[in-house]
DNA sequence: GTTGTTATTAGCACTTGGTACTAATATCAG
DNA sequence: CTGATATTAGTACCAAGTGCTAATAACAAC
């Protein structure tokens, strides 16, 4: 045994976690054993074979394209939604979203999420942002869930503009405030 | 023939197109003609075998993943920065960047760039953004070059606060403005 | 009708990346 | 030394194909 095979599992489950194309071959030579025990490996730790791995990542994939154009796009995740009148989403600060230094999200991924937002509300084949005016009232951070509330305040059809109205909250606290000017593609009664 | 090859091929293209999990096998029962004629069809249309249709899905998607806001400190490159005075960066739009509907770019990666840049300039320890407003003057699409101009124009050491311009141009043309209004931490920081 | 062309079907060998199973070794621990 | 565990080897088999050859079928033109 060249480490543990405990060792050997564990490596082989990040491994295959991070790149679900490689096959027991090219895993038996970088781990330098035989195929053999390389599928043993994978029947411990019930790992699917290459194909059935490529085919979830596809189909997970395909759900979410085709299923929910608009909901996909979104960053943070919609838990409510009315065409043209308000929506509501969820976004997980993780630690990839913060500064190392002192755990406070940057802006732009409290934007990103008010942003996204915006466009999904509008009941249009796609929304243009056009003017933003965002306070950042409280810093955000890491492990904290912001709860971003999307409100359309007003509508030009002339001009083909949109007031968003957006708050986001941790813990019932307001971190950002701020409206959106959004341009719509179609007017009322062009809708299809 | 039971109707033409053309309409077959026309039909099994789409059919794939929608539902690119179906086997030889079963596109042959359905349009009730032999495996081997759905073969022939397949390579005339230049439509790849059943597991390399999935694999390419599959493969799309893994890309795609990295399509939220990246870790990066910086969205884009700093090309030019003198601290507390002035920073330029460039941000190559990118497909993942963009609705697919029509190609233009997603307003938060322009802000990103942006907001980013603005954080960039300011010499402290760290910056915070407490207020921005953002015009999107013109759509940007993929394959353009963004570049960015941050300029700090105020400064009040009391309140800790300083004020960035930023102007984004595509090939000359300006894109966007905006100002940011940055909260920096130098001297006893205020945190939470 | 006969001939030519295109379309369709059949059959076989071979490929990848496996599963399922059996059997032989190797390694280590008590 | 003995047993248990781990590793390797080898075989048969599967799905969903490719690549190839050859036999029909269908239809049009002369």
């Amino acid at each position: 045994m060249r480490r543990t095979k405990k060792e050997r599992q564990r490596l082989l489950s990040e491994t295959i976690a991070e790149n679900p194309f490689v096959t027991d071959e090219q895993l038996a030579s970088e781990f330098q054993v035989s195929v053999q025990t390389i599928r043993l490996d994978r029947m411990e730790l019930a790992i699917p074979e290459l194909r059935e791995r490529i085919k979830d990542v596809a189909s997970k994939t395909y759900e979410n394209e085709v299923k929910s154009l608009p909901i996909d796009e979104v960053i943070g995740e919609i838990i409510d939604i009315e065409l043209d009148n308000r929506a509501l989403s969820i976004f997980d600060v993780k630690d990839e979203h913060v500064f190392q230094r002192n755990g406070i999200a940057r802006g732009h991924h409290l934007f990103a999420q008010a942003n996204s937002l915006a466009v999904a509300v509008i009941d249009d084949e796609l929304a243009l942002t056009v003017h933003s005016n965002i306070t950042f009232v409280k810093p955000v951070k890491a492990g904290n869930r912001v709860i971003t509330k999307a409100v359309v305040v007003g509508r030009d059809d002339e001009r083909h503009r949109t007031k968003v109205e957006i708050v986001s909250t941790v813990n019932g606290e307001t971190v950002l405030v701020g409206e959106f000017d959004m341009y719509r593609t179609k007017g009322k009664g062009e809708q299809e």
